[in-house]
Order: structure tokens, then sequence, then C-alpha cells
DNA sequence: TTGCGTGCAAAGGTTTTGCATGGCA
DNA sequence: TGCCATGCAAAACCTTTGCACGCAA
């Protein structure tokens, strides 16, 4: 982005404020609305798709196919392995820093020929709480 | 289901033929169109949503958020660990079928407490064709 | 001053809903 | 015969685009 505006730095901002969450542009421009940091919607989605254009934020396919979600990406370490779990059942959403998952990139690379991209990857399940809740149905 | 009509026929027959494809709903219409059997967008959506809801056919996110993808679920090996590798440049759909993935969930839910859920989880990144072609620029 | 950023309104594309008709069991 | 399924049209949604104005550099 060329320019800084009120506007711009108010939804950095927000996604700073929300590093551990996936917003959808929807949600993005809400939170700002309840903030009483209104920005236009267009703005907002515009904002969304420079700075994702830019790698300041990661884009990832929403649960159910509806919209995009948006996260800040991790300052210089977008490439660590750095997995996230999204909970299907209640939207929780983890985050798997963990050895384990370099080996399953270097196993997918050098037996599928394939390169995980991990900052649009989300692996979908259930986590503990709703697991245990399904389990006593 | 509790009918069974021509058109909720040619539905799931035209995901048995796609078996190993990623279809959105647009797809199936306008492939059965192709085929001559056209059905409704309204019937395709709702027997899409039908079978989803009855674990007939299992439901992902769009790699760019876009729109649902569908695939026919495969008889009986449902919980058998089967991800799905879609490349995000050129498109194509991979299968991994192998145990390191076994592994992956085991990992997963004993470390971290989390099930993740095969059906649902699509791990993006690059082919080999496409990270090939992404090295050399 | 230049030209990017903003926001309103309108357009575009996809998915859902209302309702009358048609077809399966 | 009863009820679900179908499909048209319209509505509802989400996202993008056109355009004039405002503001950062």
């Amino acid at each position: 982005m060329a320019y800084q505006t009120a506007q711009s730095r108010r939804i950095l901002t927000l996604l700073q404020d929300n590093k551990e969450r996936h917003l959808t542009a929807e949600e993005v421009y809400f939170l700002l609305k309840e903030k009483g940091e209104t920005v236009g919607q267009t703005t907002v989605y515009r904002q969304l798709e420079k700075l994702f254009s830019e790698g300041i934020v990661r884009k990832f396919a929403g649960a159910n196919g509806n919209g995009a979600c948006f996260q800040l990406a991790e300052n210089g370490a977008v490439c660590k392995a750095h997995y996230h779990l999204k909970c299907t059942d209640c939207g929780a959403l983890l985050h798997a820093e963990c050895d384990f998952l370099d080996e399953l990139s270097a196993h997918i690379r050098a037996d599928h020929g394939f390169v995980i991209d991990g900052s649009r990857t989300v692996l979908y399940g259930l986590c503990a709480d709703c697991a245990e809740k399904e389990n006593r149905k």
C-alpha cells in the first residue's frame, strides 16, 4: 500500500489484535464498527485483498466454503511449520507448532512430490472438547 | 433421500463417474447438461446438500474460498486415512493414501487432543510440476 | 498538486427460498 | 393418495466494480 490512511491503519490494527483468529471480511467490518472505527465494506475488501497480495495477511477458505478468512501472517516466521486446526463444531482455532508437522511436510514432499503451503492449509476436525461431546452422544 | 427420482439418480451417477474429482455445484450442473441430462440448478444444490447431510458425499471449501466442492465418499472406507492434496496453481487434486497420514492423525490426537476429519481437510500447496515451474522462475 | 484510497450505489455471481406442479412409493 | 422432489422465478448473500470526492505524500 502506497498510502497510509486512517482506515488502512485501523484494519491492520484490528488484525494485529486478533492474530490468533481467522476473520472473514464481514467480521472485520463489524468488529471495526463496534469499536466505532467504521470503515466502508468496499475498503475492507480492497485492503484485505491488497494485504494478501503483499503477503502481509494469509487467506484461507472458510470451513463451509462460504467466505474467505484472513489472518495476519506472523512476522518473519511465515515459513515455520505452523498449521492450523479448526474445529468444525465450535469453531475454535488451534495452532499446532510442532516438529511432527515438519516431518509431514518433508514426507509429503519426498514421497508425493507435493510442497504443502502451511499458510493456506487448515486441518479440519474436532477439538478435544467437541470430540468428547460427540462421544457422549 | 426418501424418494428416488431420475434427477437424484443422475446426480449420483455423475458423482460416481467423477470419484476422483472435486466438483462444484456449478460443475455438476453443467456436466449433466452436457450429457443431455439437464437437472435444475435448484435441484442440484438441494440434492448435494442432502447427500452431504447423509454422509454420502464430502463437502470441501474451495481453494479460494469461493464455492463449495463435493465428492462422493468412498464406500465403507470413509475413515481410512486418505487426505487430499490440492495444487493451488494448476488445480490438480492428488490423493495421498499412506501410512504417514495415520501417524499424523494419531499424533495430533495424542498431543493436541484434536481429531482430524480427513473427509473435510484438504492440504493446499504446489504439485511436483508446479513446484518445479516455480523454482525455475 | 498528483494520484491513490475511500465509500456510495449499482452490478455480478452464487446459493437459497417460495410456491405451484409433477412423480415416487 | 399422500408426500416428497422439482424447477421456475425471485430473493438473499457475498464480493466486485464504476465513479466522484477526499486526503496522504
